[in-house]
DNA sequence: TCTCACACATG
DNA sequence: ACATGTGTGAG
């Protein structure tokens, strides 16, 4: 089950995100010390934990392995996951309240890349992202201490490169780069989202960004992804690290890959060296607080450690930021427990990505299905012929049985604005979500214009947010080259259908994504319902 | 660039 | 034994 145990991962180099407003170096020593707000019973205040939690990367030394090579992930049409895998050790949250922990990944900047001359270079313009999904984890939601029991894994998460994906996989654009996000939302009944005192955080490690591919570019990568992910060591040396016996095609002897040569006739250029950006923070007043954090590497040798073959503004670094929903309206139920839903991320128009050295839109709407369902089975999705045994999840868990359809809509904020998080508004989420409700069949995710929106559902949960200012303008800005944050996100979140066989995943095959809302606007709007998709994508 | 069947890996 | 996660290399 664990293939890591607890006690490894305390003493893995880890990165560590904290909030509670006050800036850390994401040191390896920094976790270890740090003490959780002393003041504050964590009884009490909610709104406090969340803030108080500390998110550390697992496996950050290999992470940090890919990240200097450039790191590249798979994308496949039936899925595939993500080498090295997603996980996080999670402390400081209240053992007693509910949280949800989800991932998204959003464009890193609006470049398609090419690989030459043993690097990652800028190949033009991003192509319009794709649905923004979610992937929430399963045992969502659980409470703090389930949470910081263990290792929390998002191996199960899929990588797709198929835009009418039915399995609810993330839909990636091969060739560009990604930067996953870990979200943490407190789901506690009280206080359910969109209630009053919902928070939520959003953990970035950057050095899980990635460039998305159909076949490996880099043969550094290849080799780190053989040595070391065990699916994959079939491929590995018997000693010699390039040699291996072919045991395909009936040969017997030792063969070196195309890649192997041609990464050899190239091989040494050390190239790029990244820069460590300083550890930067902002917080903002009304509850918001927004963190970068240095990678934790050390300035002074590893100054090429973070060098990776692509482009990158910001190495290494993590960056946090924490929104307290203020607003007074009602709350949604927690019940759903289910991995995938349509995120934030998806591109709306242009300007999407022009800005975005931190994308970090704040992402979530979440509305969460009806309760329903309050077992792990009954979140899990049903249409997954595809998936093993059902197990969508990080964690072998039975298929859900909920079927909610879900659009949300986040406007961008500008670039170098101090993230807030102020007046939302929203509608209470249709009670028919939980049950069996026909999903659409398929996101017309009229790519980048977003000037018709798509028609909100009737019942929509609407959250509006003040506009928030990036925590840094340039922070670390090392490469001058990549730009922009994203200006504009809006997302949709997915909720599958109870787990009917019949229906699986062609009554799936939508989700949608989409976003109304002009990039403009000083507001974040986050908006779900049902809606229907379109048949078409313009993919291109 | 992308897709597929394949041998071999985990669990 | 089975289901499913790997990179390969031809197409």
């Amino acid at each position: 089950m664990l293939q890591e145990k607890a006690s490894a991962v305390a003493d893995e180099g880890m990165t560590v995100a904290q909030s509670g407003g006050r800036p850390e170096l994401a040191s390896d020593s920094l976790h270890l010390g740090l003490p959780t707000t002393p003041s504050i019973p964590q009884n009490n205040e909610p709104d406090q934990n969340i803030e108080n939690i500390k998110v550390v990367l697992h496996d950050r030394e290999l992470w940090k392995k890919f990240h200097e090579a450039g790191t590249e992930m798979i994308i496949t049409k039936a899925g595939r996951r993500m080498f090295p895998s997603y996980k996080v050790k999670v402390t400081g949250m209240n053992p007693k309240t509910k949280y949800i922990l989800l991932t998204d990944i959003v464009p890193a900047d609006d470049h398609r890349y090419k690989f030459c001359d043993n690097k990652w270079m800028v190949a033009g313009k991003a192509e319009p992202a794709m649905p923004g999904r979610l992937y929430v984890h399963p045992d969502s939601p659980a409470t703090g201490a389930h949470w910081m029991r263990q290792l929390v894994s998002f191996q199960k998460l899929k990588l797709t490169n198929n835009h009418l994906d039915p399995f609810g996989h993330i839909i990636l654009n091969s060739m560009h780069k990604y930067q996953p996000r870990l979200h943490i939302v407190k789901a506690d009944e009280n206080n359910a989202f969109g209630s009053k005192n919902t928070a939520y955080c959003t953990h970035v490690f950057h050095e899980t960004a990635f460039i998305s591919v159909t076949s490996y570019q880099n043969h550094k990568i290849t080799q780190l992804k053989i040595e070391n992910n065990p699916f994959a060591k079939g491929f590995r040396g018997s000693d010699e690290g390039d040699l291996r016996v072919s045991r395909f095609q009936g040969k017997d002897y030792p063969v070196i890959s195309k890649n192997m040569v041609r990464q050899r006739l190239i091989s040494s250029h050390g190239h790029l060296s990244g820069k460590l950006g300083a550890g930067v923070v902002s917080s903002h007043p009304q509850g918001v607080s927004h963190y970068q954090y240095d990678s934790g590497v050390s300035h002074s040798d590893s100054q090429e450690a973070l060098s990776n073959s692509f482009p990158s503004r910001r190495e290494s670094s993590l960056l946090y930021h924490c929104f307290k929903h203020r607003d007074n309206t009602r709350h949604l139920e927690l019940g759903c427990k289910r991995p995938y839903l349509e995120s934030a991320s998806a591109v709306t128009d242009e300007h999407y990505f022009r800005s975005a050295p931190s994308y970090d839109p704040p992402l979530l709407s979440h509305p969460y299905c009806s309760e329903a369902l309050g077992s792990r089975e009954a979140c899990m999705y049903g249409g997954m012929e595809g998936e093993a045994g059902g197990t969508v999840g990080a964690d072998d868990l039975p298929a859900p049985s909920l079927n909610c359809n879900m659009w949300a809509s986040v406007q961008p904020y500008p670039r170098y604005s101090m993230q807030t998080v102020e007046a939302m508004s929203y509608q209470p989420f249709p009670a028919h979500f939980n049950s069996t409700v026909s999903v659409p069949s398929v996101v017309p995710h009229h790519s980048p214009s977003m000037q018709h929106p798509h028609p909100a559902p009737p019942d929509l949960v609407t959250f509006t947010t003040q506009r928030v200012l990036p925590p840094t303008p340039s922070s670390a800005s090392s490469s001058p080259s990549v730009p922009a944050p994203c200006d504009t996100a809006h997302s949709s979140l997915f909720h599958r259908k109870p787990g009917s066989p019949l229906r699986s995943q062609r009554d799936f095959a939508g989700y949608l994504t989409h976003s109304p809302t002009s990039t403009r606007e000083p507001t974040y709007q986050y908006q779900t319902g049902l809606c229907s998709v379109g048949p078409h994508w313009t993919d291109s």
